[in-house]
DNA sequence: CGAGAAATTGAGCCATCTCAAAGGAGGTGG
DNA sequence: CCACCTCCTTTGAGATGGCTCAATTTCTCG
């Protein structure tokens, strides 16, 4: 799929999954102002589908950012009905999972400054990168736009901008042309009081459908 | 259980699950610089795990917030076993709906200034005690603290009580000795963009576990 | 009636936003 | 290979929403 592609449209009715392979894509919801807010960043591994129970009303859009590799999974029926035990068990550790996620952003949002803001979620990206084999201590390639980071922690993308100048001038880490290169990343953790812990990310590991090496987003053409 | 009890600690693993009865009560998380981020509000007939898997380590802390009756049930051995099929699923859908009010809370934190926050944050606690034949047209009773409701909607309490005294000079609604008044709930609606249909509480229904008619808040003593 | 909790109010500050313009960087057609 | 276009980043200036600190008033309840 194309940057910028649409793969969930709100308001549709659950009735097949989708696995991201390669790319980056996001979860997010449109106000009645138009504004937006970003309720999860979507990487190779992750299903787009918060919780893929078969029918429900999908409250949220998901939409590629970067050139993408999206597998799209039917599902005969609803669900608890012709599926494994240990499927169920995978999806509802898929959805305490996200709960947990959301639980971290809403904090994020609701009780950091800007600066805090942003630093612990390049934090999180460079867990879950790390687990993907994606991100290594020097930093991780991040195709976000200032823009959408500032959607996704309830910022504007200028006021993004002039938070990563002084992530830069205070060398802790730069991000440039699509690089987040680190300095050192403890210094960082410390700084917004990110636990790398929180996820609980083994789960993560539940819902994984894809062996343990990932596809690289270098792979990607 | 007294008013200000703890339900649920951080970081236990869950080996029970507690139902409101009767009460207030609210699910949060301490941040380490002691700020306070609250997730959900618990209401009659809510359960207190927003995901009843066993074992599965908790992410955040569970509170009441007025005197209130909570029944604790316990939970024999992991998840999927022993367990019809029905129940996976309702918890399932419980699991769904939590995920929803979750990213309901991160774009009302995120993307709305603090007046249209807090009134949507009175919309939906309208309309979910609605439900439960706790409200009606004409208002609530609501036991929230100002400073409470700062840290659901991330905002500070002597803001809140500005906002507060704004709703009542412009003659919306007034939140006075425990009571939220409407003068018209379709204009407070409006203003603050709010869908009542957002939650599909329909949803609610399924795991909700006591009967039709719910203990009112005023058979408390 | 007294004590403690919650609500209210004021004054001043500063973090973040808005608006606007200018500088890259990559991509495409000629 | 250059000119141009578009999208993104960067920067400035000024406005303001929400915060902090602190004092006062009002409630609630024993």
């Amino acid at each position: 799929m194309e940057a910028n592609a649409t793969i969930i449209k709100e308001g549709a009715p659950l009735d097949c999954v989708h696995v991201m392979h390669m790319g980056w894509a996001c979860r997010y919801n449109i106000m009645k102002d138009g504004k937006r807010q970003i309720s999860a960043f979507l990487l190779p591994g992750d299903v787009c589908e918060s919780t893929p129970m078969h029918g429900t009303l999908i409250d949220y859009s998901v939409c590629t950012l970067t050139p993408s590799l999206v597998k799209p999974i039917s599902i005969e029926g609803p669900l608890g009905f012709a599926q494994p035990f240990d499927q169920m068990q995978s999806i509802l550790s898929g959805s305490l999972l996200e709960q947990r996620l959301l639980r971290a952003w809403l904090a994020n949002v609701g009780r950091r400054n800007a600066y805090n803001r942003v630093a612990w979620l390049i934090c999180e990206l460079h867990v879950r990168l790390s687990i993907l084999g994606l991100a290594d201590e020097t930093g991780f390639d991040c195709p976000l736009t200032q823009e959408v980071i500032a959607d996704a922690v309830g910022l504007t993308s200028v006021h993004v901008n002039r938070v990563m100048k002084q992530f830069r001038n205070e060398n802790l880490f730069s991000f440039r042309s699509g690089r987040v290169a680190f300095v050192g990343v403890e210094k960082i953790r410390k700084l917004c009081g990110f636990d790398p812990a929180y996820l609980h990310l083994d789960l993560a590991q539940h819902i994984k459908t894809t062996p343990t090496r990932r596809p690289q987003l270098s792979d990607c053409p």
